[in-house]
RNA sequence: GGGUCUGUGGGGUAGCUUGGUCCAUCCUUCGGGGUUCGGGACUCCGAGACGCCAGUUCAAAUCUGGCCAGACCCA
């Protein structure tokens, strides 16, 4: 039997070909880092859209849209920012035959394009706070090699800015942010730490930024998204003010809060196995697949049973589909595993007389249902799925981590390591020197391991003031 | 940013060193027929490729240059 390469010896090799046989994209586009969404990979997509709206929406959040195109002028208002970007933005300078005076910058993100109507809008204290959000396509030139969904130039991208009164409104917002992140990762499975990044490695104008890591096996790690405090850092440069109650003229302070497809990525590299891809119900395409069990000899009860039941479970709101094609039965198990079915329903004749089916998971669960009201017991076989998704997710993820005592152990790590840190610039260096990676930052809130008080750092050996951090090899 | 290597049907490959054997190999895929159908079926018939543009040559998948795309290494 195939299987795919070791996802723990060759993570990329097997991430790639996971990716490939769940026919999720096709990469054969011929631009660079810029791949086809198939209509599976769309629908899980747009599923992961409907997570995201759902829940920034109940946090107060409105949906807007604003323009791809930012004039040069106010994308180099933020002097950070524009470094930041200048090197992977891609650039409009020509309309038909016509030199443009004032060329324009496809949106790497959308600060600059949405910060100067921010300052139009907001006038009093009565318009704060302004939490926005939108869900578009933006563009990086990246440098370094590009993988579907996790380093890619055109990215759908999910991006709320809001506005608050006050720096302590401005960070409850990023805490809010934080909470909603949290049911998303849930809703996927999927457990990660949210941390604090060092200074060196902050989005180009923030004040902070807090972000959300996802362990993929060794020291790697998987950023799945940013929420960033701004402070008054747009703010000035882009004159967004309001009058107080005092009649006093303030900048107002501003946070960011962005995701990406790059969920579609996390989740196929953190459930996937040797057999590909696994889909939390949440964004799978199909729920639930029916494989009918063809039989020449007792004509065709199953096919009708499989479609009788599928219905029943559309009635339900369940995404299921019905494999009636011609291949073997075993074949078509092979191929929606691969493409991460949660659950697969296998209907025989005999069983289709009996009133009951074969109900084999994704994770490799198999029990018989029925007779009895299949629909009821499907939803109920879903909904443990999830459950049995999740905890096997957590269990993995706290295994992931362990503590680094001296800067010798970093070297071949093969988890994402903790370590005490003066939090001094010299000593994170040398910490990504010994890793070969990155330092992580400091997590908000609990560690994923309980690695006791911080001791003297591991670089420097000073006791003072220091904090866990963790340390890893970013993809 | 600097360097090394690669590009053959829809996917994966053989052929390239030494130009002619190639109207290009094998597996998979796709269309049609038949027998099948509880873990990747078998069989018969058919379809489909030398990244793009130039150059060298009697002759180019094969050599040279540029471009495009991809992989890897270094900063």
């Amino acid at each position: 039997m195939a299987e795919l390469p070791d996802k723990a010896e060759h993570f990329i090799d097997w991430y790639l070909e996971a990716v490939e046989v769940a026919g999720l994209t096709d990469k054969r586009y011929p631009v660079k880092g810029m791949n086809v969404w198939t209509p599976y990979g769309f629908q899980a997509r747009r599923l992961l859209d409907g997570l995201m709206i759902r829940g920034i929406e109940a946090s107060g959040s409105q949906a807007v849209e604003f323009p791809t195109l930012i004039p040069q002028t106010e994308f180099q208002k933020e002097k950070e920012h524009v470094k930041g970007f200048d090197a992977e933005v891609y650039w409009v300078t020509r309309g038909g035959a016509t030199e443009l005076d004032i060329p324009l910058v496809l949106r790497p993100t959308s600060e600059t394009a949405m910060y100067p109507i921010f300052s139009i809008w907001i006038r009093s204290h009565k318009d704060l706070p302004l939490n926005v959000y939108q869900i578009v396509n933006t563009f990086r030139y990246e440098t370094k090699m590009t993988r579907p969904f996790l380093r890619i130039r055109e990215i759908h991208f999910f991006e709320e800015h809001t506005c608050q009164a006050t720096d302590e409104a401005a960070a409850a917002r990023c805490r809010s942010n934080l909470v909603t992140f949290q049911g998303i990762a849930d809703a996927l499975g999927l457990p990660f730490v949210a941390n604090r990044r060092p200074e060196w490695d902050k989005f180009p104008g923030a004040y902070y930024s807090i972000a959300l890591d996802l362990p993929v096996g060794g020291a790697r790690t998987l950023q799945l998204g940013t929420i960033h405090h701004y402070r008054e850092n747009f703010s000035r440069p882009y004159e967004i003010r309001y009058e107080d109650l005092s009649g006093e003229v303030k900048y107002v302070h501003q946070t960011t809060f962005g995701l990406s497809e790059r969920l579609v990525g996390a989740t196929v590299a953190f459930h996937g196995d040797r057999r590909g891809v696994v889909f939390p119900t949440s964004i799978a395409p199909f729920q639930v697949v029916i494989v009918p069990i063809i039989s020449q000899t007792l004509g065709p009860v199953a096919l009708d049973a499989a479609r009788a039941l599928a219905e029943r479970l559309r009635a339900r709101g369940v995404r299921v589909r019905v494999d009636d094609s011609e291949d073997r039965p075993g074949a078509k198990y092979y191929l929606w595993e691969s493409r991460g079915v949660p659950l697969r329903i296998e209907i025989g004749p005999r069983e289709a007389a009996a009133g009951t089916v074969t109900a084999v998971s994704r994770l490799g669960e198999k029990k018989s249902l029925g007779p009895g009201p299949l629909d009821e017991l499907i939803l109920q076989a879903l909904a443990d799925f999830d459950k049995a998704l999740s905890a096997q997710a957590h269990a993995t993820f706290r295994k992931c981590f362990s503590v680094a005592y001296r800067l010798e152990e970093l070297k071949n790590s093969t988890t994402v390591r903790l370590v005490s840190w003066c939090g001094t610039e010299e000593c994170g260096h040398q910490i990504e020197q010994a890793i070969e990676g990155a330092v992580l930052g400091v997590p908000e809130g609990p560690l994923p391991i309980d690695p006791g008080a911080p001791a003297e750092c591991i670089a420097c050996g000073k006791t003072q003031d220091t904090r866990w951090a963790l340390a890893g090899r970013p993809l």
